[in-house]
DNA sequence: TGATTTTGTTCTGGTCAAGAACAAAATAGG
DNA sequence: CCTATTTTGTTCTTGACCAGAACAAAATCA
């Protein structure tokens, strides 16, 4: 079982640093930047990384030899002088991108960019106990795998699970809405596979997609919250990276405490965000009231501004039915949380609706191993 | 003026490093264990940073050349074998630490590790005027100096200001206490005295100073509440570095909705956790009532809970008057704060009272030049 | 006093990125 | 169609860095 972060220990920040670590951190930057684009010549190449031409040559040398990188000749050369070659992640490796629900269960082969090759839905009409949903999903893999080429190489599994997961070992602490309790789910799809497996929440995934691939692409300090049947969660990025806390259960946003209200939310806990907003029923249809929706806007609103005194986001993103209800009412819902705010992080604060439908979990998912990869080339890809 | 934090642009995570930054980064590495510790043999270095006995001797030979560390013989040696050199930071290079309040200005001489050397209380019976309290500072600066020998090198200025500080350049957005509006302190402070001036909130930098040398040393996941004369502030420590969001205003914990509640803080929000507490009038006296004290014990409660479900911290540590409270009806708060928190963040959680007395704010100002000087060893020795 | 242990220093070797020199591949202009 | 120009890829050299080996120094122990 691998850890679904790269794994830096609390010291290692202020450890040495060796050449070979010079190396694998500059090959992990043009991975990065390869994944941030669909593609780049070697000449923008440099000139993000600020590497010389001539260290980017060797480097793009040693990531084709891993199989990470594909180059090809460019198709038009609107430029004076040589062509530079157009570097692109391999689509020889892919990944797979999990998400399981109470209802069903969806199973995707994801390419190293993000995007969705394949995919497959397991119904499951009653609640999916953890032995038969890995078995199924090992089904779906190993199909959706031998459908491709022989030559697709698989670099590990992300799934999203609707639960509180410890992310140092992939244990599913606590998914009220499965009914699991301390399943250790990475482990034994490890087992069952034979590939590495990293776990993560729902929502806090769903922010890691949007900041990658969705509305928040290009921001690094991004709070997301995410309304769908299962309750209020969410995800925030700090720096450019998912905010995990001690053992990776941050981001528990549908459990602030916003009001005295008794009202309880799906844990028991009285006058939460979670408690105060209705629940995904108003996913598809609109509140009975308009008297309603403005009470939701409200407490929609003070929770918008909590977070943004707490956190100085650029931007705030709604999923889910909270982004259905900031689409009907969008200045309520703004004027509602400016109340609130204080001047300085009032500026320039971002207020959106997530961009991505459903396929956003699986993306965030299938972003765990692709960052395990990123962030190790030399290690993951020889394993692969 | 500098920033307050070590330049590390959005992109440049992902930028390529040579060689130089592999030794700028070992260089911070040792300064950084130097500064955990009051002083470490040569042999204990190796074995903290993993480096090579040989790269050890290099780096603290250039780290004494830059005058950054001093190296002594042992006092005693209980082992067998040559004995270690003991190795500690300079006490020939130290900071300033400035804290302004509305009635009084602290300005104290502060070592590398942390050590404050000697200090000077300003007195403002009016509120303070930018321009004033500056000539005032830079006074105190020069005479603190001239007390101690012709040695004595200053590394920079850090300067705690109870309001909103945009930690880019050092501005000071709106310090409501002191009715500054918009006020460039750092370059006027830098102007004043030739010294580069780091800024910022004073809460936050309670926080960092708990991180550093008080109740939150060694965890990396902290929440920090303060109550003060000026309301309630607060700072986050995520993955060991303080949360600043996008231009430094996170960390304003204060102002999160809690309640229905139409009392309003100095903010003039309303249901928010600065309103529904007492203010700081209570941190010598008692509250009137058991009563009171229960309700205000409810309020923290529910405070620590969303901000536990929030940043799953390893710690919450509280300051000020909340110290008191806390101090005062430990398990009434404790068990209030668990109602809401869940099973998982909840475990090995330690919510605590600040270690520090008045000397935290001061010593977190310290702790930006420090830690700038810290970061950037070569390029700032260089200028000192 | 000599053997042992531990640590500091010096020298050598390997890896890395930067930069210079050169080769390759396109356009622009006659 | 050919040549100059521009831009880019490749190769080679150089300098910086860290690791490891060999050696020297400084303590303890018998």
């Amino acid at each position: 079982m691998k850890t679904s972060a790269p794994k830096i220990s609390v010291t290692s920040q202020t450890l040495g640093r060796n050449n070979d670590q010079v190396r694998e951190h500059n090959l992990a930057a043009i991975l990065t930047l390869l994944s941030q684009s669909k593609s780049l010549t070697r000449s923008e190449l440099v000139e993000l990384s600020g590497l010389n031409r001539s260290t980017i040559s060797v480097l793009m040398t040693e990531l084709q030899a891993l199989g990470l990188v594909s180059e090809t000749s460019p198709d038009e050369t609107p430029n004076k002088g040589r062509p530079s070659f157009v570097a692109s992640l391999s689509s020889e490796v892919a990944v797979f991108g999990v998400n399981v629900e109470s209802s069903f269960t969806d199973v995707c082969l994801v390419s190293l960019r993000g995007e969705i090759i394949a995919s497959h839905r397991i119904a499951t009409p009653e609640l999916p106990a953890p032995e038969s949903i890995i078995a199924q999903i090992k089904d779906a893999i190993s199909n959706l795998k031998s459908a491709q080429g022989d030559t697709l190489r698989i670099a590990g599994i992300g799934v999203a699970v609707p639960g509180q997961v410890r992310v140092a070992d992939g244990q599913v602490r606590l998914a009220p809405h499965l009914q699991w309790v301390e399943v250790p789910f990475a482990s034994m799809l490890e087992a069952a596979t034979g590939m590495p497996v990293f776990l993560g929440n729902n929502a806090s995934l769903g922010a890691t997609a949007e900041h990658a691939f969705g509305a928040a692409k290009g921001y690094d300090e991004v709070v997301y919250l995410y309304g769908g049947t299962s309750g209020i969660g969410g995800g925030v990025i700090v720096r450019g990276e998912l905010l995990r806390g001690a053992a990776g259960y941050a981001g528990e946003l549908g459990h602030v405490v916003l009001s005295d209200s008794s009202r309880e939310d799906y844990s028991g806990f009285h006058g939460t965000l979670e408690a105060a907003l209705d629940r995904g029923d108003s996913e598809s249809s609109p509140p009975a009231s308009a008297e309603a929706l403005e009470n939701q806007c409200r407490l929609l609103g003070a929770a918008i501004s909590s977070f943004a005194n707490i956190f100085n986001p650029q931007v705030i993103l709604l999923g889910g039915f909270l982004g259905s209800i900031f689409a009907q009412a969008e200045e309520v819902v703004t004027s509602f949380a400016l109340e609130r705010i204080l001047g300085a992080p009032a500026e320039n604060l971002k207020i959106m609706r997530a961009e991505l439908g459903s396929t956003q979990i699986i993306k965030g998912a299938a972003g765990l191993p692709i960052s395990a990869l990123i962030q190790a080339p030399k290690a993951s890809s020889a394993v692969l």
